[in-house]
DNA sequence: CGCCAGCTTGAATCTACTCAAATCTTGTGG
DNA sequence: CCACAAGATTTGAGTAGATTCAAGCTGGCG
């Protein structure tokens, strides 16, 4: 269950919060004492529904997680992925209520997320953490709207390599990539067969290998640098 | 200027505020003041650039504007349309920047925003507003990533029908469509041409009208049956 | 060993794109 | 009030990228 790159004790969610903006003690000790009480969900398992009143903000410990919309034929849109250190329903409604489906891809660890009225820092995590959402989002309609099939895959796994920097869970180059092609295919609005097919052709061109569930860029700057991908992160300031 | 619908005195920004959550005296007191101080911008100007400085919420106060990602080769992608009534800028972090560039598309007024600790209904008010941008974008996502064309069309412009009925600025069917068919193409990933050929069938099928920039759904509840399209307002609850 | 989910392959099809030209609008100046 | 230019819409023909459907393959696991 411990990824690769992360063997310092830092969990990964507590560095992507501390990466965001740096914590104080007080904020540290918050997190880490949440993250000690995860509730462990199943792949497939919901841990939101549509509409549902939203009663505390999780935090993503360990695990992939993704807001879907499934249309009544059965076509199914992945909107966004929830991956550790991420937050879920963080917003300033008096009765908030999720806008969309939460569902687990792998088996996923979640806790309440500590109140930001504790630590201004903690507090400015959270909000940084939300900016980045909706700049991840921007990207992904950007994604979906203009580029090619071979572009959403590679600029969608440059963000995820980035995301998962933060968080210490990648290095340079690779991080585990625990999805299907078929849910590869339901995020980058495409079919199976031919995220398939562009995958081959991915690692034909030398960009990328997958040996079991590692995905290993081979040149994630020059690849960004050919397809135009900009970091989202850099919005953030 | 004056927009068909809105006869009455109450300035559609406000009026949007005030439906999203009920204003009280001071709230719409600073709100009329605020919206009394426009400034205007000409078409295809910016009103923000990507990562600028934010100093000042803004709000719409007339006309159309839009969040746009344009790419090196020239392809761009409308990400959303800020309508009257819509916020620009608010968000939680210490020193925000903008994560999009905003052009007007049509004339566009607007102001800054009252600042939400005014009084609590405003604040509210535009907790609500943020939370239905958000339901915004994933519909938009969900349409881009597995919609086809001609679902694609109907579906934006129920969104956009039901976004000006909460600013007074559409009846039960019909609205003002200031787009080209060019503009409709950046936010729906598709070509002019296509759009051209979408928007034929439409009216062949007797599904809409479109005379000059006027915009007559024939059977909005009917249409929104069809497709499976559901009003993100009632995420909003 | 055999099953099953996921991956791979091929052929036919279709949706939307490209390019190019014609027509319609709208606004402007003479 | 007409002529004209510029922008926007419309039309047609050919093409490309992605889908569909169907079959075969692979690897992990009971």
């Amino acid at each position: 269950m411990t990824r690769a790159v992360n063997r310092q004790h830092t969990p990964p969610a507590l560095q992507r919060l501390d990466t965001l903006m740096p914590l104080d003690g007080p904020a540290r000790a918050a997190v880490t004492g949440a993250i000690a009480r995860v509730r462990l969900v199943e792949p497939d398992q919901e841990l939101l529904s549509e509409g549902q009143a939203i009663t505390h903000t999780l935090l993503i410990v360990d695990g992939w997680a993704a807001r879907v919309r499934v249309f009544p034929d059965g076509r199914r849109q992945i909107l966004s992925f929830l991956l550790p250190g991420d937050l879920i329903g963080h917003c300033r409604q008096d009765s908030p209520c999720s806008v969309s489906t939460v569902i687990a891809l792998t088996e996923v660890a979640i806790c309440v997320a500590p109140r930001p009225a504790i630590s201004p820092a903690l507090a400015e995590a959270y909000a940084i953490s939300t900016a980045l959402d909706e700049a991840y989002l921007l990207a992904h309609i950007a994604r979906l709207g203009r580029l090619t099939a071979h572009e959403r895959i590679c600029d969608l796994l440059l963000e995820l390599l980035d995301r998962f920097q933060l968080s210490g869970l990648a290095d340079a180059w690779a991080f585990e990539l625990p999805l299907t092609q078929e849910k590869l295919a339901d995020v980058l609005g495409l079919t199976a067969v031919h995220i398939n097919r562009m995958l081959q052709l991915l690692r034909k061109e030398g960009e990328l290998t997958l040996k079991g569930r590692q995905l290993v860029l081979t040149d994630p700057r020059g690849l960004a640098e050919k397809i135009g991908h900009i970091t989202a992160r850099v919005y953030a300031c």
